[in-house]
DNA sequence: CCTACGATCTGCT
DNA sequence: GCAGATCGTAGGG
């Protein structure tokens, strides 16, 4: 443990329970200097995707395409894509090499640089509205599709671990959001969130 | 080449 | 609650 914390080891991301990681990263700290600026926030939300079986995940049935192939990459390099022409989402690749789990990060709290966070929302107020999202949270700490593919064991974007974990029944499980064109996997309850708390999304 | 649509957010009613 | 923004991606001709 330094100063701060311990960023996360490449085994972390390397499992091959993509579902698991993504409960697990709930309570991490997502760093970012992208954008030129130090900025940080507590992981409150996240959802998985699983390459193989997972007709939500871009991957699905071994799809390989220019924009999926960063999530067949190894576990620890970020996924980001854009959304709806604007929103820039990012995704932290799990599994081997060649296997394209990847987990959506979808709302955290701001930890550090609470004033560049708010410039870049252009709010005024610490509230949820500013990081509650998955395109929010990439707004909020700089991240856009140039970070597409980097390596979250680098100083530009990494996640920490600070010693600090929510038990069991903090965390709730539900389906995941905007994927009702995935038929029966829609259903998956892969989205985690804390409860009793404002930082999550609707 | 052409078309349809999306792992969303905001502002307005 | 709803429509518009805005453009890359994927799939079909």
């Amino acid at each position: 443990m330094n100063e701060h914390g311990d960023k996360l080891p490449r085994q972390f991301y390397e499992s091959e329970d993509v579902v698991s990681v993504s409960r697990g990263l709930l309570g991490k700290v997502l760093c970012s200097n992208a954008g030129g600026s130090f900025t940080a926030g507590i992981i409150t939300e996240t959802e998985a995707y699983c390459g193989r079986n997972d007709k939500a995940c871009h991957a699905y049935n071994g799809l390989r395409t220019a924009r999926t192939e960063t999530m067949y990459g190894r576990g620890g390099s970020a996924y980001v894509y854009l959304c709806y022409g604007i929103h820039h989402l990012f995704n932290v690749v799990t599994n081997q090499e060649g296997l394209a789990d990847a987990v959506l990060i979808r709302s955290v709290q701001p930890l550090h640089g609470r004033l560049l966070i708010l410039e870049r929302r252009n709010r005024e107020l610490l509230e949820p509205v500013v990081s509650n999202g998955p395109g929010k949270l990439t707004q909020a700490l700089g991240i856009t599709r140039e970070d597409d593919g980097t390596d979250l064991l680098g100083d530009r974007i990494w996640i920490e671990d600070r010693g600090f974990a929510y038990s069991a029944r903090q965390i709730a499980s539900t389906p995941r959001i905007g994927v009702d064109y995935a038929g029966e996997d829609a259903k998956k309850p892969w989205r985690f969130l804390v409860k009793d708390t404002e930082w999550v999304s609707g």
